[in-house]
DNA sequence: TGATATTGTCACAATCATAAACCAAATAAT
DNA sequence: ATTATTTGGTTTATGATTGTGACAATATCA
């Protein structure tokens, strides 16, 4: 029980696969070991113990864990009952994809604005929301206290939109244009680099042998 | 020199990255510093050196790398000079929208196929290629040595189409479905998932003090 | 030649994953 | 009721991986 303390980054990564993995199990099942959860989740059991230990003491010894319980905490603790509000700036083929995906609302995020600069873009509608200029970009931060950015813009722009986001108060900036966004303090910025990803996979299918991680 | 030696999966994680900043530092520039580096890629510059001395020899001592070799160091090592073939399984929003994405091309990837089950969409063009129905994949494969898969198909499908492409041959498979697909020995996954991104971020809403990692 | 810049590499520190040991709690078997 | 079994919680130990400071070696320049 290690309430209250820092939780390590690398289980931080595992909080949302152990979400996942809770939503794959049948349904009728009420609880759950951590053994079957570590081979749903691909790692050690020993680790999912230890992870699930830092939320508190979820589990009954000699049973497991209670599904719902477990599920609830893991919302918890990720803050994924803040109902933070979205916005995604860019709205392309991979903005579009974005602001269709249904998994952000099932886990809680709410896209409530999508902005682009392209003039035959705006004030058409997109999964149900209009496009907005990018002008407009600050009074929508103010009235719906957005949590957090996605930056889906072509490259040259994304430092741009990153900075305006920042000024409207925005804290939070997912960036799937493939370039380095600056550090700024207090800002938590992820980026996710689709040809990146690709670039890793390449590495190993010129090395059969070696096993990738992460 | 540590030629011929595996590379930590950290390192090859950020050799993507060194290419990127490579490609944002004036054209005019010929060598670099691996200060210069670091400071770009946002890393340690003891990291930089290190990371690239796994690759060889590469740079001059009191001088620093020279850019266009340690660029085709970097893409030889990525194994981004051997051209190979993808197809997108699954062409709705996203898969449109990696369909349409240039910085595969740039990389060296060739998008040869895509794949879809929805009768409304066969044989429709997306970025100049028909999609064809998955019946056709295994031809295609073959015809193609396709060496990656990529799945863009809601979460339910991705594991069946995941089997497909293992048996045509596939080795490598990245994965935007959110489930976590079965390892099969000597066949590559990653999987990118939007919403535990968002996931992630979110943790970090709640605690502006602790600072990402990854 | 001496001063400066920069790489390559080592050694150490920090983080992380895994295993082991031990206890506590619940259940099943007798 | 008692005992054995199962399973989680916690701590400790250990090894692997990763990150970083330090510094000798090498190149350039004045």
């Amino acid at each position: 029980m290690k309430e209250n303390k820092k939780i390590p980054p690398a289980t931080v990564k595992r909080l949302p696969i152990y979400l996942q993995c809770l939503d794959q199990i049948d349904p009728n099942d009420i609880g759950i070991s951590s053994k079957k959860l570590a081979e749903l989740a691909k790692v050690n059991d020993a680790q999912v113990r230890r992870d699930l230990s830092h939320l508190g003491t979820l589990g009954t010894r000699g049973v497991g864990y209670d599904i719902s319980t477990l599920r609830n905490q893991l919302q918890l603790e990720l803050g994924l009952v803040e109902g933070w509000s979205a916005v995604i700036v860019g709205v392309g083929n991979l903005g579009s994809a974005l602001a269709h995906y249904g998994g952000f609302k099932d886990k809680g995020f709410g896209v409530v604005g999508l902005f682009d600069d392209d003039p035959k873009k705006i004030n058409s509608q997109v999964a149900g929301l209009v496009i907005k200029p990018l002008s407009e970009l600050e009074d929508y931060c103010n009235k719906f206290i957005v949590a957090i950015g996605i930056i889906a813009t072509p490259g040259e722009f994304a430092q741009n939109v990153a900075d305006q986001l920042i000024n409207c108060g925005v804290r939070s900036i997912l960036n799937f244009a493939p370039v380095l966004l600056k550090n700024v303090k207090d800002i938590q910025i992820r980026s996710v680099d689709l040809s990146q990803e690709l670039q890793i996979l390449s590495y190993y299918l010129d090395r059969p042998i070696l096993k990738a991680v992460d």
